[in-house]
DNA sequence: AAAATTATTTGACCCGAATCAATGGAACGT
DNA sequence: ACGTTCCATTGATTCGGGTCAAATAATTTT
């Protein structure tokens, strides 16, 4: 299969790599298939590489001892995870499963370590991804804290028909239930005020299909967080 | 004064640097002086570089419009601060302040790349900070998210514990309107949860100063996230 | 297609923590 | 030492959202 160059040259971390390197990169890349459901790794097992989701969707979450769960990422082809145990040679912080039927490009530590010193621009983008990650962690954290689960809804339908170019109306690729743990809520919530979005006529339901109604009201209620006191 | 090569030295992220390295690293650094409460760089400021924190202490943060502040981070000195623009290419994430009457060193941006595509190792070390970083950042969404502030609390107290050496007893090194904004929470539930656990015999509080009366106690408080459900 | 499982929705209820308001203390500049 | 300002504490109240329970819809299995 060798749509595994086609996916290592469009991944973010591989970009601008020229084409021999990118040979190198796929020669010590081994495949993994996991269907819909199987654990990929889990938080605090030794982290011997790091992988590319080649193909489906992968969840990166934690599980509190009560059992309730926080995705933290859900990644698609390209992207990818695991990385962090690699440089800082600690264990997985967070667990992964496949969330649908997938195919995982797995780079071995030692073998990945050595491309990097051995192509600095690697090393480069890696930074780039992990800066972009940070970044995304700190939006995530100021949701979590600063906005309300209704806000924070907002900004992620916003997100998504960014994301996705249909004009203003988008598709959840993950289950309301997923969404919600994204959202660090639970589905009841999450059930009620997507309820409440549509009588207030922002939005509009059908099944995995969300039409944004009212741009403007989703976009203040992105902005607005907790209605909190000034520190 | 020629302690910024000691600074440097000591850092994480130059860590196992040769000597003539950290001299040339000390060469592009500019040293700047911030009176407390003064603003190091603001959310959405271009980053045309990153710091490294001399003397002093400072923190990280964002603002919700109606502004609560939730802090990110406290950094000391040996760590760096506002790396994240310079590999995303992106602006600031957060916004930065002294706390305490800090120095920093400035290292600009493209001096800052060009040293490290010319030592490979420092890359690596860059790696490995960015991420610890994103495995605390993990550590936070995970508390804010699956954690009561009780919880919270309890975990960075013992956090605290093992960071200073003494024994039982901790010492703040930031106020605790500071700390409840670095717990995600507001003074007045902090002081009533501390009060709590005065009571509860779990630890003892004079001004600053903590005395952890019962490790075992807060170990299981700071475990037990919320009683939530199964997912 | 019927049965079985899983996902989503709705209602009643409760609880943790934020808000609002006010007071007591400590720190600081003059 | 004195007032000003900032920090910390306490009480009364409110509210977002989680818990529990149950019904309904959507999927999957056989």
């Amino acid at each position: 299969m060798t749509r595994d160059l086609d996916i290592i040259s469009s991944a973010l971390i591989f970009e601008g790599l020229p084409e021999q390197h990118l040979e190198q990169i796929k020669d010590v890349s081994i495949s993994k298939n996991y269907p819909k459901g199987e654990m990929i790794f889990m938080e605090q097992d030794k982290g011997n590489g790091f992988y590319l989701v080649a193909e489906g969707l992968v969840k990166i979450f934690k599980v509190s001892p009560s059992g309730k769960e926080q995705i933290l990422h859900v990644f698609g082809p390209g992207e990818p995870i695991g990385e962090v145990p690699v440089f800082s040679g600690r264990r997985f912080p967070a667990s992964a499963e496949a969330i649908r039927k997938s195919r995982l490009l797995f780079f071995p530590r030692t073998a990945f370590l050595g491309l990097i010193t051995s192509h600095p621009s690697l090393a480069l983008n890696m930074l780039a991804v992990l800066s972009i990650r940070l970044r995304q962690f700190t939006q995530q954290i100021e949701n979590l804290s600063l906005k309300e689960v209704p806000a924070r809804l907002a900004a992620y339908l916003l997100y998504l028909s960014t994301e996705q170019k249909r004009e203003d109306s988008i598709t959840l690729d993950i289950s309301k239930g997923q969404l919600a743990s994204l959202l660090g809520t639970i589905p009841e919530t999450l059930s009620r005020i997507l309820n409440r979005m549509n009588k207030q006529g922002l939005i509009e339901t059908k099944d995995r299909t969300i039409r944004l109604l009212n741009r403007e009201g989703l976009e203040s209620l992105s902005i607005d967080g907790k209605k909190n006191e000034v520190t």
